[in-house]
DNA sequence: CCTTCACTTAAGTCGTCACTTAAGTATCAG
DNA sequence: CTGATACTTAAGTGACGACTTAAGTGAAGG
């Protein structure tokens, strides 16, 4: 069940869930731990938290009553590689119309 | 004005303009020519497209009356660091914390 | 037991987002 | 000039997202 681009996209646009996200790339915490900085109650935070665990980049377990977070290693990983993909694409079109106009110096654009 | 993480993964969030990123990887296009392969309105794919430029990953300009769109190279870059940051940053914490579990054995949990 | 603590559930509000249709405004072709 | 093309502007709708408060549940501590 590794979720969409789109869950991962969106989970990672929010200034709030990525200082979350910064707040466990440094080890994993509680919930209340996590709420403490943010001006805003704990139920939000933890829906925050529900958001980044559908976008499989934190993971929860529950041991007494504290619910402690972390990191899920490479739950990343997707977006990163769609991005690369994507950069490198266009990136090596644009070297080859590089090469192209070094070529023919006098084109007036955009070769067909 | 280099637009901000949320506007950046916020317009990276949706599979439309993921497509159009996409499309336009392979080369410039007109307005017309990104909206023919969706079933939507040409204005909602402008809308689109507006998004894209605000979030400083394509650009545009206007010749006539045809609008040609193109990638904004490096407006990928910002998103693609922070992820790197975050991913290099707990990989690293979770190497140390390998090493020392290895060197102390029989631990039961997390260093204090 | 009886509190306190750490969440959890539920419900509701308000604004934003992804569309739509309808009616413009410039080009450009004949 | 006339009409078609390529957008552009405007306004509206329905769903979803980011919160809130209020009330509940279940483990720990005294």
């Amino acid at each position: 069940m590794t979720p969409d681009l789109d869950t991962l996209f969106q989970a990672l646009a929010d200034p709030t869930r990525r200082a979350i996200l910064e707040r466990l790339s440094r080890g994993p915490a509680s919930v209340s731990d996590l709420a403490r900085p943010f001006d805003m109650s704990l139920p939000a935070v933890v829906q925050h938290l529900a958001v980044l665990e559908a976008a499989g980049v934190v993971a929860s377990e529950k041991v007494g009553r504290v619910r402690t977070c972390r990191i899920e290693p490479g739950g990343l990983s997707r977006a990163e590689q769609w991005i690369h993909e994507r950069r490198a694409a266009w990136e090596q079109r644009l070297d080859r119309l590089g090469g192209y106009l070094a070529a023919h110096p006098d084109m007036p654009e955009e070769p067909k």
